[in-house]
DNA sequence: CCATTTTTATAACGATCGATACACAATCGA
DNA sequence: TCGATTGTGTATCGATCGTTATAAAAATGG
């Protein structure tokens, strides 16, 4: 079972989150690999021989983004009792993770490659992907509370979805302009304030909460 | 009066449009030259001589996207009478500028380089005043109302400006992503739910509507 | 017409990009 | 110990990056 030819003498995992802090801090394309090698602390050959090629480390960094990061930034939409405090507990997740100290700000799946030029289309689907994720996990996470009674069956999870979604990527924005956990956590305070505006139940097809899907 | 040495063969004015094109859908640090001389109609020494180097040419779009496009988007914070018109207006002009057939999708000062790697410190500067103008136009616009009995005078118009911005950023994500303007629009008018709790009177010093500064 | 000035097109500069050829080192099974 | 296999370090590949040297072209003033 034992593996044949010479051993690895790094850390694959080890290497692949140091790629991850590079591609987070300059963006995919601004990562040179001259960057990357220096940061994982190995050589380019042995970069491709175990990663593949440039492109191929970076959709490696994102899903190990994803699985670290992201997943504490989803947590509350499954452990909170309330679809509100879901919401309010991943909108504050999200102001604690894109200002760690030490780390670079925002959300890597949102900032390393807002411009999907110079990237593949695999890598470009797997960022839409990711991105339209959380549309659908906190769109889920509403219908389980029209389901439950919390809110109002004539509801559309869709556009309240889109709509809180969007106020965490402009978060990612503000982290990278230089916006401190406490400005984001005043920004996502004021996103909650649409809260009941958003889920009042009120006259079908005269007044709808949000237009259209 | 008249000019000497050989006249200009090209439109200054119309080769900078198209680079700003390129700047705005690429970005700047995907932008090469090839891609601007191509779209510019022009040889690269006549690019310095009328520019002087890419980053100024950069710059230079910057401007004129703010004397044009911006304008555009910061226009109904002057124009309207009310202040929640005004900021509706802002993020509706945001919506359908963000989504104008045949042009980049989103703001270009937001988008075009968020990673500030690769781009000098005056150029980063230049871009991090423009955002952050933003959110001084709409300050001073809640102040104006302030002082017009519109809006009650113990209200803190900053964290107010911070927040509608960020959901302005946001909806340059999701135009980069392909949403509509429809979405874009519904995304707006979920932002503008969150207007009279962030501008209702409460008791001071014990439920502020938003926190810090 | 000629000297001067500025722009033009061609061609190429050094630097850096992502990616590899090559020879050697280190492990395996037999 | 030896052939097979795999990883490592060096050195470099062709392509492309932003930028510029050079000389011809096109205007001016005198």
């Amino acid at each position: 079972m034992a593996e044949r030819g010479r051993p690895r003498s790094f850390d694959r995992q080890a290497a692949l989150e140091r790629a991850m802090d590079v591609f987070w801090e300059r963006g995919y394309q601004a990562a040179a690999m001259s960057d990357l090698t220096e940061a994982m602390g190995i050589n380019s050959p042995s970069l491709y021989a175990a990663f593949g090629s440039k492109e191929e480390l970076y959709r490696a960094a994102i899903h190990h983004f994803a699985a670290t990061e992201s997943d504490d930034i989803l947590a509350p939409l499954q452990s909170e009792p309330t679809a509100r405090a879901a919401i309010e507990g991943y909108l504050m997740a999200s102001a604690r993770i894109f200002t760690r100290p030490g780390r670079p700000p925002g959300c890597m799946v949102v900032l390393s490659a807002v411009n999907a030029v110079g990237v593949g289309d695999e890598t470009s689907r797997l960022l839409r992907e990711m991105r339209a994720g959380s549309v659908t996990m906190i769109e889920e996470r509403l219908q389980r509370a029209i389901a439950e009674g919390e809110l109002p069956a004539a509801l559309d999870p869709h556009p309240i979805a889109g709509y809180y979604v969007t106020v965490q990527q402009g978060m990612s924005i503000q982290a990278r302009d230089g916006a401190s956990r406490q400005t984001l956590e005043t920004i996502a305070q004021g996103a909650m304030a649409a809260w009941d505006g958003l889920t009042r139940p009120r006259a079908v097809a005269r007044e709808p909460a949000l237009m259209p899907r």
